[in-house]
DNA sequence: TACCAGGGCCTTT
DNA sequence: AAAGGCCATGGT
């Protein structure tokens, strides 16, 4: 990949196994939208910036190559080889057909914090509403950022709040629990950048003593904000992928990555919800 | 063990 | 237009 500057704007180049709109629309994350214009707009850790796919190119504005290189191609997982690994996963026809379904989904590398907070509020809930409540979180608890959205709300803001502030988001009974990972977090109780560190259950264990984090958000926190691939958010959708497709459970071979295949599973199934919707009978 | 809590989007009727 | 399904966690 390189970069070069071109009429305002700064190209990356050599872009590929890379769906810009698919890697932002999955269901990973909450604050790109879509502009009339083909760009998508999003921050994310503080950072904003305006990106397109042409084909094998980003076309980016309101950020410098600088912030490119150090900043979005690991946020996009745009340094990992996905082209070894899909050519990996292809050795099993469920995860081939998923792959050829709907290629150049990445895991993005998510702020921690941030996606805790996301998750809470995803809990119980749809895309659409989630998008909603963390917009008019970030809005306000987060502090204003020139020509761009607000950033993210801070645990240490945060934890000076109580549910009645929170009362406008419309999160119904997640506010409690948001409160509970603010005040945790703020205080060091938690201690988010040592979970980065520790094996999965340890990591577990730290994320789901926080009240309303139960497996399924611990885990995606740690997919998702700490890019522990080798984890699996069991959500119903991935249940089913389970039964269905896996009933003696997921190729060991893909172990380490499983958690980027399951985006592409996830996804599928999402995709052809009626194959996957009815119970299987299996109890 | 089974059920309910907040709420809003989605699909089916 | 209206009704019912869906959803992850904690509490009863």
């Amino acid at each position: 990949m390189r970069i070069i500057e071109k009429n305002n704007q700064i190209l990356l180049q050599g872009v590929s196994f890379f769906d810009l709109g698919r890697t932002l629309d999955c269901g990973q994350c909450f604050r790109w939208n879509l502009c009339s214009d083909g760009f998508w707009e999003g921050v994310a850790a503080g950072h904003f910036c305006r990106v397109r796919q042409e084909r094998t190119v980003l076309i980016f504005t309101h950020t410098d190559r600088q912030c490119i290189r150090k900043f979005w191609i690991p946020y996009f997982g745009l340094d990992e080889d996905y082209d070894a690994l899909c050519h990996h996963f292809s050795s099993d026809p469920v995860l081939c057909r998923a792959v050829r379904f709907a290629p150049g989904i990445r895991l993005l590398r998510q702020d921690p914090w941030e996606t805790l907070c996301s998750f809470i509020f995803s809990q119980n809930n749809n895309i659409p509403r989630i998008r909603g409540i963390i917009e008019r979180f970030c809005c306000l608890f987060g502090n204003p950022l020139e020509n761009s959205p607000p950033s993210f709300p801070t645990p240490e803001r945060l934890a000076l709040c109580t549910t009645e502030d929170l009362a406008p988001l419309r999160s119904g009974f997640r506010a409690k629990y948001l409160l509970d990972a603010a005040q945790k977090v703020s205080s060091g109780a938690v201690d988010l950048k040592s979970v980065g560190h520790m094996d999965a259950d340890s990591a577990r264990r730290v994320l789901t003593g926080i009240c309303g984090v139960g497996p399924k958000v611990a885990d995606c926190v740690l997919l998702y904000g700490f890019h522990r691939t080798e984890v699996v958010p069991m959500d119903v959708w991935m249940k089913r992928v389970l039964s269905t497709l896996y009933p003696d459970g997921f190729p060991q071979p893909f172990a380490p990555y499983m958690g980027i295949a399951q985006q592409y599973l996830f996804h599928y199934a999402r995709c052809h919800a009626a194959d996957f919707r009815q119970p299987t009978g299996q109890a």
